[in-house]
RNA sequence: GGAGAGGUGCCGGAGUGGUAACGGAGCAGAUUGCUAAUCUGUCGACGCGCAAGUGUCGCAUGGGUUCGAGUCCCAUUCUCUCCGCCA
């Protein structure tokens, strides 16, 4: 009887560290000691369970074996004898192995239920309010009066058409014309050129993907609503190119000696952003479908901080070389994605608007997915570890798009900043 | 969409009801005077144990038959080949 093989590393951890990990939960704001007692209680009964089958089976094995030698040698008779006395093994490993079955679903559940536990440099806080600025860089353009916001721009130039989108689609799907949608394959085209320069090597994905992976890095269950679903093919449109990208990596183990994993992608990306409304959402500040380039990164546990710093800088010179104003965030405890236990984000300034727009978000989920994928790599004692993932946007197109539309109007046009104007062929939209 | 074949460990590949051959790779240990060879060991998950160890489960997935299932039955799924359709 096949009893389910759930990977629940992350127990022995729980078991190991409760208290700790109650009190590091406690910046999410969560109050996990109920739930994490729960869990350590359900495993003690998984494991009493599972022993309890084990003999069950082992005696069950042991007859079995004894009544084929019988057989064998033609004593049949006492075979038959034999044969009598398994009924009730039967019975009992057929309840044990349900109770187990139920036990360990349950208990997965509750695992699922618990996010990751933020790191020690992740600020107490509710809000994005409290999130912690810790860098920030470049010069805020002073605008004259008759400055527009992006989404008078793209259509005083006609390089983005709201409306035509919402007749093909809906709200939240542009369509880009002309010089913009030469500028949007040329961002794209630059940040991948970026990337694999520093040693990200490109990869091409599916926009769709399966049940199994959207477990895999956490966007199931804990954001159900906020994928498209394809009912009839029971498949999920990718938020991010995090999702087909690591889990290229679900139920693999690793060697040392393959670290570091570095891939950059693009992809579109597809969000419902149910309950999202208001002025905050206008033009490009929020799409259901935009596009982005993502860069993913596997490590080994020791070497996982070092490369979100790497990842980091990166993406810094990313914004320096676009000659864009931006700021970093350290994300406080209260706006920590459910999977990471530490993130910065990167706001660009949006000059007409007056507010910061998220283009990236840069995150370290240390072993969190790799428990769910079952990443794993062999250590140089052959034991089996999990491993670390990251990922970071390098960048997301539409608000770097917002940024330079209102960063970069003059009277004449839209200056396209200059490492762009290989890529893109013009150097202004006017 | 129709028809057929198939899914066995890291890879290759046997196994048609009695408890996963064999070959290779990688890794570890031992040994040998050296770009290497040889020998031995070596899959994963979970439980118990300080440990040595030991038990259970795993042959695509889920059920079923049986004292016993890789092997038989049912369902699902994926891959390949041919036909159809098609960028």
């Amino acid at each position: 009887m096949p009893i389910k093989q759930n990977y629940m590393l992350q127990l022995q951890r729980i078991r190991d560290e409760k208290d700790i990990i109650i009190v590091a939960l406690q910046k999410r704001n969560i109050d996990a000691a109920t739930l994490l007692e729960d869990v350590l209680q359900l495993d003690e009964k998984r494991r009493a369970t599972q022993t309890k089958l084990d003999n069950t089976l082992a005696e069950s094995n042991k007859l079995s074996k004894e009544i084929g030698l019988l057989f064998k040698s033609g004593k049949a008779q006492e075979a038959n004898i034999l044969k009598e006395k398994t009924g009730d093994l039967k019975e009992d490993s057929k309840r044990l192995g349900d109770e187990l079955n139920t036990a360990m679903e349950e208990l997965q559940n509750l695992l699922y239920q618990i996010p990751n536990i933020p790191h020690d440099l992740v600020p107490a806080g509710n809000t994005e309010k409290d999130n912690e600025e810790v860098f920030k860089e470049g010069e805020i353009p002073t605008l004259t009066a008759d400055a527009l916001p992006h989404w008078e721009l793209a259509k005083k130039y006609g390089i983005i058409d709201f409306e035509l989108g919402v007749k093909i689609t809906g709200a939240g799907f542009p369509v880009y014309k002309g010089k913009g949608a030469r500028l949007q394959r040329a961002l794209i085209a630059y940040f991948l050129d970026k990337n694999t320069e520093v040693g990200y090597s490109e990869i091409q994905v599916p926009y769709l993907v399966n049940e199994a992976s959207g477990y895999g890095t956490g966007q199931l269950p804990d954001k159900e609503g906020q994928m498209y679903h394809i009912g009839a093919d029971d498949l999920y449109l990718i938020p991010t190119a995090e999702v087909p990208v690591t889990n290229i990596f679900r139920d693999v183990i690793l060697n040392e000696s393959d670290f570091p994993i570095c891939y950059t992608g693009y992809t579109p990306c597809f969000r419902r952003e149910a309950g999202s409304y208001g002025a905050h959402v206008r033009g490009l500040n929020r799409l259901h479908q935009f596009d982005k380039v993502e860069i993913v990164r596997v490590e080994h546990p020791s070497n996982s901080y070092q490369a979100l710093d790497g990842m980091v800088e990166h993406v810094k010179t990313l914004l320096r070389e676009l000659k864009l104003p931006y700021r970093i965030l350290r994300l406080c405890g209260g706006d920590l994605g459910f999977t990471s236990a530490l993130t910065y984000d990167f706001e660009v300034f949006s000059t007409a608007q007056d507010r910061w727009l998220e283009i990236s978000s840069v995150s370290n989920f240390e072993a969190y997915q790799a428990n769910r994928l079952k990443l794993r790599f062999k250590d140089h004692n052959g034991k089996n570890q999990l491993a670390h993932t990251l990922n970071g946007s390098s960048l997301a197109l539409p608000r770097v798009l917002a940024g330079i539309l209102e960063n970069c109007q003059t009277s004449q046009g839209i200056r396209i900043p200059d490492v762009l104007v290989p890529y893109c062929g013009f150097d202004i939209i006017n």
